[in-house]
RNA sequence: GGAGGGAUGGUAGAGUGGUCAAAUACAUCAGACUGUAAAUCUGACGGCGUAAGCCUACGUAGGUUCAAAUCCUACUCCCUCCA
């Protein structure tokens, strides 16, 4: 059992902002339970619910009981808070697909174990949502709700105010989400509701509910959006977001989205998404240069280790080193090289084209744009960089396999980090 | 129901008959410097082709024209305002 949860936030970064400072500092001291909406617009979650999910793990190890609430029902209707445009509706199926594999995302950062007596609780609010009855819900529920005040809501207000469209559905969103909170109160004597800080007028909404239906003091909290020190929304890069499925982004651009973290950020991701002693973190704090670099490893590591399991992200990290900082690439990495490809040594007696090469092997996207990387000294083969734009490459570019007999390959370089392994069978 | 505005490359956003593979910015990719960071600087940024060049692209389908992102017609979608 950990210490105090409340302190353990906001040492670690995680509290912005809750609806009653002291209401949850007692309310915590004994166990209690407490949830947190994710919607399931797509097949998994990015790193961008990675900090709800750690929040979650450690409300857990607290010795609290969390709930998942997946938003089956209100994936339907498309919550506006933080965004400009309505949201795509996605179809039943296509939700419930979705559900399926976020579960197996949650169960690496909760116990599920049903002989605790804490374990993790996954719920889905279609269960309830999709039963209400429309007029029965507008007596008993609508008629708890004001216009006035859901107008001054900032996920409202704002879209109001740039004379965005919001849709009648899109209006009813919190009114849902306050529902969820009053379901999961009575059902599950849920006492508190997590969240971003983009979430506090729903949460908001959910406690003044339970307050009027049921008579219940409930609370809410909720967690800073992490930005990236340049100020961008953190796991978005340019191709998309940075997936925690390993089907969506691969183990390797997974360690190093966080080994590329930039400096200003090292200490908070620490606090954030790892779960090394605050005490050890401080003791980062002052490092410069290389030395914060080298932390950046730590990084990588715990957070993929969590994330992936271990044995991957010692093997992705082994790999990283391998390519990074010795001209000699080891065995296992020539072996299990994800862009790999297999060619016969008859195939290529007449040659074949490098710029065609990266093209198979994914490292450029088009003849067209391996000729500009060649010009740019972007290729190399076998750590020799090539500038011949229309280099042909035949059997004598092989090198022998270290261990394997009969066994020749060829390393191509793009840039620095991506590279790919062509082998020669006889 | 009525009136108006719009749809251009990953995004934002110029362009309103030929010089447009389409300004500019951001993003991206590569190179240099470093520490696999950031910042900065340099270059690239539709496809095919060694190249000349060819092909495909400005919402969809037709049309006018020697020539269309640009003009006309129909359609689809989006937005705003009034009721």
């Amino acid at each position: 059992m950990l210490k105090n949860f409340c302190d353990l936030l906001i040492s670690r970064g995680f509290w912005n902002q809750s609806t009653d400072d002291d209401g949850i500092r007692k309310l915590l001291s004994n166990t209690t339970t407490g949830y947190i909406g994710f919607d399931c617009t797509a097949n998994s979650l990015h790193v961008g619910s990675l900090l709800p999910l750690m929040l979650l793990r450690l409300f857990q190890k607290c010795g609290h009981k969390p709930i998942i609430l997946v938003g089956g029902g209100t994936t339907l209707i498309g919550d506006p808070s933080g965004k400009d445009e309505t949201r795509k509706i996605l179809s039943a199926s296509d939700i419930n697909n979705n559900k399926e594999n976020l579960k197996k995302i949650f169960k690496k950062f909760l116990s599920f174990d049903t002989t605790k007596k804490n374990c993790a609780l996954l719920v889905d609010n279609y269960d309830w949502l999709s039963k209400l009855e429309l007029i029965p819900f507008l007596r008993d529920t609508g008629s708890k709700f004001s216009i006035n005040k859901m107008l001054s809501l900032e996920s409202i207000k704002q879209r109001l105010k740039r004379e965005q469209h919001l849709s009648f559905l899109e209006f009813n969103y919190s009114i849902f989400q306050a529902y969820d909170f009053m379901i999961l109160n009575e059902r599950y004597n849920c006492m508190i509701q997590f969240g971003g800080s983009d979430q506090w007028g729903n949460i908001v909404s959910g406690i003044e509910l339970v307050k009027k239906e049921r008579n219940c003091q409930v609370y809410g909290l909720t967690s800073p959006l992490i930005t990236t020190s340049s100020g961008k929304k953190m796991g978005k890069t340019a191709d998309g977001a940075v997936w925690l499925s390993e089907e969506k982004f691969s183990v390797k651009d997974f360690w190093q989205f966080w080994r590329n973290t930039s400096d200003d950020d090292v200490i908070n991701f620490l606090k954030l998404f790892t779960e090394i002693e605050i005490s050890e973190i401080e003791k980062f704090k002052n490092l410069k240069g290389s030395d914060l670099n080298k932390i950046k490893i730590l990084l990588a590591n715990e957070v993929t280790s969590l994330c992936h399991g271990k044995e991957k992200s010692e093997k992705v990290e082994l790999e990283a080193k391998s390519i990074l900082d010795s001209s000699e690439i080891d065995s296992e990495t020539i072996d299990s090289c994800d862009q790999k490809i297999v060619i016969k040594s008859k195939a290529i007696d007449n040659g074949i084209l490098l710029k065609q090469l990266l093209v198979e092997l994914k490292l450029s996207q088009s003849n067209g744009q391996s000729k500009r990387l060649i010009e740019q000294g972007a290729v190399k083969i076998n750590e020799k960089v090539v500038k011949e734009k229309d280099m042909s490459i035949s059997n004598k570019h092989f090198i022998k396999h270290p261990q394997k007999k009969n066994c020749y390959y060829l390393v191509l370089y793009v840039g620095k980090k991506n590279y790919g392994v062509v082998e020669l069978i006889s």
